[in-house]
RNA sequence: AGGGGCGUGGUUCAAUGGUAGAGCAUCGGUCUCCAAAACCGUGGACGCGGGUUCGAUUCCUGCCGCCCCUG
């Protein structure tokens, strides 16, 4: 077999655990396609995969950063894409299990990122002069056809594409218009899902069980090694929420709360996602029999090829 | 118990003698490197009763509920 697997849904809804179980099945490895386990020191909030969990499976791309580093989607691609190719020469199979929606498209989807250095806080400075309107109109006539794919307040990619066009000499409607917006992969999207109600109640003793598992402690040393709101790490959820603690402007439990609903909402921004994204097959986990759903997924997967 | 204050969508708070507006939450959506991000759209409310008035959420009043002070 020379297919990846995919895996993906909301955050909570037991993928890591499909992973597992489908790399058991498939004599894969698992490939991580999440923007923040890809730190170490972060684990509890995160929920990254414990040696526990991975039951001896291989798991690539967690822990492979310090929180203090940035990250890229451009470097995600580049990294993944190399650690497909090695798993299907051993051949074995690479099973692509994370919430990154953007991430994993960019992967395996012909992305074509331009070569712009990482500088979003140069350009916020350059362009601060300029309100919304103002911005969006430059891009208007720089590159007409993006701006027209944007919101005039969504501020962060007019910038991008105002970027683009200036370090590039390239516009980036242009770009896009080369690329055939295909998947590169012999691959299988599996999605899973659960009721809604559900999912929220998990998330909700997920965040729980965190708590338990000492989670203020986990982010109290990153604090203390200086960690700021504006690392690009700390932008997770289960870890931007507590600096307005420390900062003595909400309670401890508010912490938590907030932990709760970001996870919320952060579940329903995947779902649009893989909703609309993919070409997916998508799996009601049976939440008292997790084997059954295991199989139907294993038994549809080799009906495919 | 006495004095004062307050009761407006899920929540925090506006405004107004001519049937109410915002933030957050909710729900839906967008997406080519900040994506656990950024952005867009959406439904939903004047505690209950009486009075004044052409008309009350707004003024008066009774009740209920909550808060503060005093004892």
């Amino acid at each position: 077999m020379n297919k990846v697997i995919v895996v993906v849904g909301p955050t909570g809804v037991g993928k890591t655990k499909m992973g597992v179980e489908l790399a058991k099945v498939f004599d894969g490895e698992v490939i991580s396609g999440d923007s923040m386990q890809i730190y170490k020191q972060m684990d509890i909030g995160t929920a990254k995969v414990t040696k526990e969990e991975t039951q001896g499976i291989i798991h690539h791309l967690v822990d492979i950063k310090d929180p203090t580093d940035s990250y890229s989607v451009k470097e995600f691609q580049e990294t993944v894409r190399k650690k497909i190719q090695e798993i299907l020469s051993k051949g074995k199979t690479p099973i692509l299990v994370g919430g990154t929606g953007l991430y994993i498209k960019a992967t395996l989807y012909d992305y074509e990122f331009s070569e712009t250095q990482d500088n979003h806080e140069d350009m916020k400075e350059k362009y601060a002069h300029l309100d919304n309107h103002q911005l969006y109109n430059y891009l208007m006539s720089i590159d007409q056809s993006s701006a027209l794919e944007l919101h005039e307040n969504n501020r962060q990619r007019v910038l991008r594409a105002i970027g683009i066009y200036e370090q590039t000499g390239q516009r980036k409607s242009e770009q896009l218009a080369k690329q055939k917006h295909e998947c590169i992969y012999d691959a299988y999207f599996v999605g899973l899902t659960i009721d809604r109600e559900l999912l929220y109640e998990r998330i909700n003793q997920r965040v729980d069980v965190m708590k338990n598992l000492g989670l203020e402690k986990e982010v109290c040393s990153l604090y203390k090694n200086g960690l700021t709101r504006a690392h690009q790490s700390m932008k997770a959820i289960g870890y931007k929420e507590w600096f307005d603690y420390f900062e003595g402007l909400c309670s401890l439990d508010d912490v938590y709360e907030n932990i709760k609903k970001h996870s919320r909402q952060y579940a329903k921004r995947q779902y649009t996602w893989f909703k609309n994204q993919f070409d997916m097959h998508w799996y009601e986990v049976d939440l008292t029999c997790f084997d059954k759903t295991v199989t139907k997924i294993v038994e549809d997967i080799k009906n495919e090829k």
